[in-house]
DNA sequence: TTGTAAGCGTTATCAA
DNA sequence: TTGATAACGCTTACAA
């Protein structure tokens, strides 16, 4: 039996009162939850029953403070609209679980501090992860990367910082091309913010790579938010004769299927006057008539790839860093004017 | 100056490092974080100076321990797939940053030790959430309810734990009552599962109640997820003749659209031989051919009322507790029949 | 197998 | 305005 250091305060049971409970020492109790073989069986129980009792929970400060480790990793999104990011934090949530970890989310849209907010998360958190969309400070991340182990989410390539994302360029190419060549497209737009996000830059990218292979040059991109309205917006720019074009490439499909909505209503065919391209294959692209073709990316794949990566580097800052992409496919559909 | 009391290792500069360096003892850089007013502007100026160099950021555990607030919420939800969750976790996440807390999200969907991790949780937040759907054991909810403040949101009715929930009963009554009397159709059938969540079991209520009002008797559910798969299975049996009915009231939007979309490729006509309608009003409800009818729920406030209110009462535990149910709102579209 | 005791990195009380 | 110092509730050598 120990020297109690406190009364019994009323709310939440210690480890000091299981233990004067149990009749063991605190080192006993915190041994029956770590490591509960090195304890006697009889103890054990005994020491089992009390924390049953008292609904005794570690403190998670305490343990994390004496433990040094937080156990819980980081999650930095701009937001969770659309299908994307709820799929990337489903595959890093259970990557983070299976290792113990929980996982602390940040959205950083309409935070005007979100900067503040990311070094403070560092301060709480064994490792983050940040979206690239986020729009995390560069100096942040440089800053908070020398505390924790940090990895970019389809972000910009950082020095020193590693990257994963899916393949964008690539399959944007390919798509691009598919409309150019396959179905003999003049005038394609692309309609996304390359700024806002660098995996809508590399997209543009593969518009702009499929252009130049044909010897023609591609439109700049008409500036929209990956949302419902912008592509309202776009629609109604379309319609009013502001945007001229047989093909308008989309950076992702919310921004498609409002496109397509918007232009349906007016009476504008789709993909017979003009073809309509989106990303994400969300599972409305396939509802919608005609079918969005558009570009899959296994998402939940790339948030548990990321998860088992911190985790990796966490366990030993040596193990070697796994492939930093995920491969896309294009799916083509009737919107781009496959039958 | 201080007694500095370790070597500085590499890696994580604690409060000594910068006091040493500012040449002011650990107290003084607490107080230029937490309360820079009581701090000479000199004094402070330095302190921050040095902060800022040495990239400091407090230990998150250290400062809970001694503070003895975790300054985090929990939310504890079953999975992210679908926009309610994303929407509920935007709410939260926004009202919880509002009062310097982050967030941490625990998915109980593949957890086998999902209690287990419930109870863990509850270590580690100041307050928490707990969606109905996420199937948390009572024994638990109670267990941890007597250490931290606990809400449900659209769960069951639990003694002492309040629940947050979107008003159902009513509104599935209404659309209900709209296929039965406005549209005059005769061989209704619910599908979901009224035991998978306390939410779909209001709705089914409703169900019975518009059946009941009439004077008729309502079948019993026709057991599905809330999930794609379910909806193309449930499109399968109608067409197999498996289930008889003109009508198809679907616990939510997910469902809904995938068993239109079964419906449709099978050459069931919708809403002519049967109406179909769904739950959520998610963005793709309005722009597949024929649109959904369904019912719209603020769930982005409910998840903002839920954080508002841990909010509450962490900082007074008399504060009276708010209206527990936000009003949904019947959405007509063609999909049951309407012009 | 068990207990003692020294931290873990803060906050906050009390003096100075 | 500042500095000592005692918590905060655990984990983990080291002893016994």
């Amino acid at each position: 039996m120990t020297a109690p250091r406190r009364q019994p305060r009323p709310g939440r049971a210690t480890i000091y009162a299981v233990a004067e409970e149990a009749g063991v020492s605190i080192a006993t109790v915190s041994r029956v939850l770590s490591s509960p073989d090195k304890v006697s069986q009889r103890t054990r129980d005994r020491v089992l029953a009390v924390i049953d009792r008292l609904h005794y929970v570690p403190h998670g400060a305490a343990r994390s403070l004496a433990a040094r480790a937080h156990e819980a990793y980081g999650l930095v999104l701009p937001e969770l609209r659309g299908p994307y990011y709820a799929e990337l934090l489903t595959g890093f949530e259970s990557a983070a679980a299976e290792r113990g970890a929980s996982v602390v989310v940040l959205l950083t849209l309409d935070k005007p501090t979100a900067d503040v907010a990311v070094r403070r998360l560092a301060g709480r958190v064994d490792a983050m992860a940040l979206m690239g969309g986020a729009k995390v400070d560069p100096s942040t991340v440089a800053a908070i990367g020398s505390k924790v182990p940090v990895v970019q989410l389809a972000g910009a390539d950082l020095d020193g910082v590693e990257n994963y994302s899916t393949e964008s360029t690539d399959s944007a190419r390919e798509l691009t091309e598919h409309l150019l060549v396959d179905h003999g497209r003049r005038q394609l737009l692309f309609v996304g913010s390359p700024a806002d996000a660098p995996d809508v830059r590399r997209r543009y990218e593969g518009f702009v790579e499929a252009h130049a292979a044909l010897g023609r040059e591609a439109a700049p991109p008409v500036a929209a938010d990956l949302s419902e309205s912008a592509g309202q917006e776009i629609a109604r720019a379309f319609v009013a004769g502001e945007l001229s074009a047989d093909g308008l490439v989309c950076a992702n499909d919310e921004l498609a299927l409002a496109v397509m909505h918007g232009l349906a209503q007016a009476g504008v065919d789709v993909p017979t006057d003009v073809a309509v391209t989106g990303w994400d294959d969300w599972m409305a692209a396939r509802y919608v008539a005609p079918g969005l073709t558009t570009v899959r990316q296994p998402v939940r794949d790339l948030g548990r790839l990321v998860g088992e990566r911190l985790g990796g580097v966490l366990a030993d800052p040596e193990t070697p860093e796994p492939s930093n992409w995920l491969p896309t496919s294009v799916v083509l559909r009737r919107s781009c004017g496959c039958p």
